[in-house]
DNA sequence: AAGTTTCGATACAGCGAAGTCTCGGAAAGG
DNA sequence: CCTTTCCGAGACTTCGCTGTATCGAAACTT
């Protein structure tokens, strides 16, 4: 009977000690400089690996980056408040602490920009930041539209680009800094919900 | 009686041919390219021009880009169509059509990234790339309140994050292509006035 | 004409980072 | 024991870029 592992290749196996610290280094400092400030001496030093071990894995840095955004599953955990206004505040509340410095708050966007060029790591980017991030909302959204909170004929995905659109933009224009990104977030969701027009009659005194 | 430029040095003045050619070189390079993608020396060639001649004008490259963007005042021209929507129809087509390639069509979330790290250059980038659109919409909206278009009592800064911050986003993680931006941009604002709430009984027929 | 400064062009120094290679040693199989 | 492969550490090569220096020619003042 062959074993399960038959074609086992003699030498000193790779360390898995050495995946996994070279994939949490990489991602660490990919959240700290984005694409374009990670070096690979610099992920060398804080993984405590050689420099063969890494390029022994990855044929170059846009390899490695890629393997290692797609161990980042960002486990996003949903709130359940009852009202989509709760929930939204919840949810940018745990985003923003978990972004300390301002260089992280635009993470997003410059990794997305950094990865313009190249369409592979562009989508690794896109499916692990951006979708995750969407992903969340459209849970949120379709809950609410389950209580009728919102309206059903409404794409979600537009709602999503209302919801997350404003917020990301304004990282981007403040440079990460934003006072209350709460509050924010919440004058962004009531305003989507009064609408822009003028306070429609709604007991339809005719007007003159 | 003394000149009016009385201290004129001797010697070979400096060339106002080569200023113009620096500065607009340094411009479409920046757009092509962005910050960190622009080199002197692409400068240098595209403006037919010696680098001496550069760095006896600027310090360094920063202060090379940070004087070419001040040249840039993006005039941008105000549409008149008697309703915002259509306003926006109009400045989003001739925004579009004015960024023929992706790149350039995220060249604003690239260059604030690009400029993260020198305060100067992302205050200039701030006020010559952001706060001219923001002046921009900032009239459309005035003129839509004093129609009774748009209510009195929405803070106009919020609503300009209401109506940019999801077409930068959505160009943002789409890499810069939109499909059509101007229909997009419509139904962000028909989202905007109808609100996202189920229609509300505009008869107030009392439910139950 | 003499002196001074800028011109375009290019060579050169310096630096940081990517990727390759070498080293002595360690962990596996035969 | 012997071979093979991987290990951490770091030297090394290569490359692109910034910024400086040098060159002969041109433009301008005195």
């Amino acid at each position: 009977m062959s074993s399960p592992a038959a074609s086992r290749s003699p030498g000193r196996p790779r360390s898995a000690e050495a995946d996994a610290a070279i994939v949490a280094a990489t991602l660490e400092l990919l959240v700290e400089a984005g694409f374009q400030g990670l070096s690979v001496d610099a992920v060398r030093q804080r993984a405590g690996v050689g420099k063969a071990t890494i390029y022994r894995r990855f044929p170059d840095k846009t390899a490695l980056v890629r393997a290692a955004m797609e161990h980042l599953h960002a486990q996003i955990e949903l709130p359940d408040t009852g009202t989509l206004r709760e929930d939204l505040a919840a949810v940018w509340q745990v985003a923003y602490a978990a972004q300390p410095s301002a260089s992280q708050r635009v993470m997003l966007p410059r990794l997305l920009v950094d990865a313009m060029n190249d369409e592979a790591l562009f989508a690794v980017f896109r499916s692990t930041l951006v979708e995750s991030r969407r992903d969340a909302l459209r849970a949120l959204i379709a809950r609410a539209v389950q209580r009728g909170e919102v309206r059903a004929d409404l794409d979600p995905e537009l709602l999503i680009d209302l919801l997350a659109g404003p917020m990301v933009y304004r990282f981007l224009i403040d440079g990460g800094d934003v006072p209350d990104p709460v509050g924010r977030a919440l004058a962004i969701y009531d305003a989507l919900v009064a609408g822009i027009t003028p306070a429609r009659p709604s007991r339809g005194r005719p007007r003159g």
